[in-house]
DNA sequence: ATGAAAGCGCTAACAG
DNA sequence: CTGTTAGCGCTTTCAT
């Protein structure tokens, strides 16, 4: 209606005030469903809102309220397949929250970690879910900086002082049967392909192999490699070199990411998948299957993690209590592990 | 210093100023490394702002120039691994210039993406990468709306009206890549794989596989269907049943996530792949050379499209140019093209 | 139930 | 070269 509409100058509610013939505080808390404004003025402003196409100005809102509408989602990897899904989760939770959604990724670089805290610090995000590199403070930060919402997404054992919410992989579990299976089909010298212990966020998966095989009397072997993939090949790849007597004759990894590398190596090293050794990974990627062989692994809800995730950070948000959902873990047998030969 | 920084009150422009014993506007203007001010000045109080743990007020910046320090990367299906890298590539791009990222996912859903472009311009994103739906409107509304800088990230003919910046594949040469290596195995009847027109973002595919079928005189088949992975096997495996001696012996996809799903189908329907039939993929995700049999793709730098994308974007923010990459492909034949059979 | 006014933290005129 | 000041659009207290 007013000449000033012209020329993309947005609508403030300054505007749909004067539209609606009321005052800005009036027109805010119509807007906003508060009580102290009459049944008429509220239906006159949703009106004129309407008309007049009007979307608050979030960076005033946020200066004015110190909420910005926006979570931080902070991954240790985005190279591996595995948080696509949670993102996807995280990110249709937030969606129905109303909840933008700011992403970074660490890099497995605890440096680039720790600057994207601070961007998102800067940023004012309302909540933070982190996916944490192992031996990283930048959930300690995040909280004594902020004191703001804080989830923690596979790390069960990371920064254990810390109260907060959690929402990981039942991987103590996900790690027995993973044992159990190589167990059973005769493997008695089985490895885990795992991070340095100082940069592992989910050394409870380490532990509980370890207990498993004292457990079983068998011969564990931890192997620590960078989670990049083409260093884990080569890591790995020189065990499957190693003699043939003493070396493993079964592969646990963290990932179906990682698990895919150790095909690699295995191809370098001249080794059969599934009948020289077996390898048994973790996620359940939907190529997973379709490898050659077929990949054994232990399947998750990934995107329930994502939703999980934010469900928590979005609770914590209303004012809601810290909690820890455990998401489970089912193995699935396929090609890739088989009996033993030695 | 002062008392009133005990109880995580933020520290403040003014509060810096106040330490370095000169005016806001001059710390301003020194964090801000703009000329009219005394270096000493300066050095007092980049010193001052270093002690205080200084980091400025997003939205309060945001608020007094018009400018979030966020850009909006939209994506049109997460699901798919291909954009994985392509995250990868805008994220680190951004995070070099200073800018947050904020990510969306339309799932295929046209409402899914104008709600998205809504909430990216209440945001007040500064600009807008955008891997469209065929048919959607997202791009014209963003630019309409705001004016701002807009890429287009695989969608070549997408909107085709619209001055914008674009990244892409190129999607010519690497149907004709594929369809020359697929006539070369004997192939006569080869299908397409792609969404249905309307939906389409990527239309120079198919028209560019039609014309390679008419000026080779081969029998040329669009297979229309949802991008989604199990509804893809569906409809393929349907034709996959068909009579052999007319239906299609070889099968181009637009993506390796959908020549996976060809892979179910194909197992589905009892036709082996590399044997009975021929795929062709497009993306090389890092999986595809594992699949049995390997996945013959035709390969993409996945992070080069992000960071093409990032930097144009940056570069527009910056008052440059609109401009277009476009990213080159490369057949990797492999297992899954073999010699037709009829 | 309503409006006037203060002010969130910052930048950019402007005045000195 | 430096300091004072006026807002950006919004929410929220405080009068009315």
């Amino acid at each position: 209606m007013t000449a000033d509409q012209s020329h993309r100058r947005r609508v403030s509610l300054a505007d749909v005030a004067r539209e609606a013939g009321v005052s800005t505080s009036a027109a805010s808390f119509a807007l906003n469903g508060r009580t102290g404004v009459s049944e008429p003025v509220r239906e006159r402003v949703k009106a004129a809102a309407e008309a007049l196409g009007y979307v608050p100005w979030n960076s005033a809102v946020a200066l004015r309220t110190g909420r910005s509408g926006a979570v931080a989602l902070l991954i240790r990897n985005l190279r591996n397949p595995f948080f696509l899904d949670v993102i996807n989760g995280f990110d249709a939770t937030c969606a129905t929250a109303g909840l933008a959604v700011i992403i970074g990724s660490a890099d497995y670089s605890s440096d680039r970690e720790r600057e994207l805290v601070s961007t998102f610090i800067a940023r004012e995000a309302d909540g933070l879910a982190l996916a944490p590199i192992g031996g990283g403070d930048a959930a300690a930060r995040w909280q004594k900086s902020t004191g703001k919402p804080l989830v923690l997404i596979n790390a069960a054992n990371h920064s254990p002082q810390l109260d907060v919410s959690r929402a990981h992989v039942d991987s103590e579990s996900a790690v027995r049967q993973a044992v159990d299976h190589l167990r059973e089909l005769g493997h008695r010298r089985i490895a885990i392909v795992a991070a340095p212990h100082d940069r592992s966020a989910d050394d409870e998966r380490v532990d509980t192999f370890r207990a498993e095989m004292t457990r079983h009397r068998l011969e564990g072997r931890v192997v620590e490699t960078a989670m990049q993939h083409d260093r884990a090949a080569e890591v790995v790849g020189a065990v499957m070199r190693e003699d043939p007597a003493t070396r493993p004759t079964a592969y646990i990894t963290n990932s179906d990411y990682i698990a895919s590398a150790l095909y690699f190596a295995a191809a370098g090293a001249g080794v059969r998948v599934g009948e020289d050794i077996s390898i048994v990974g973790h996620d359940d990627l939907s190529t997973s299957r379709l490898l050659a062989p077929a990949l054994s692994t232990v399947a998750v809800d990934r995107f329930e993690i994502g939703v999980a995730a934010a469900t928590l950070l979005i609770q914590e948000l209303d004012g809601g209590e810290r909690d820890t959902v455990v998401i489970p873990a089912t193995l699935v047998p396929r090609g890739s592990s088989a009996t033993a030969v030695n």
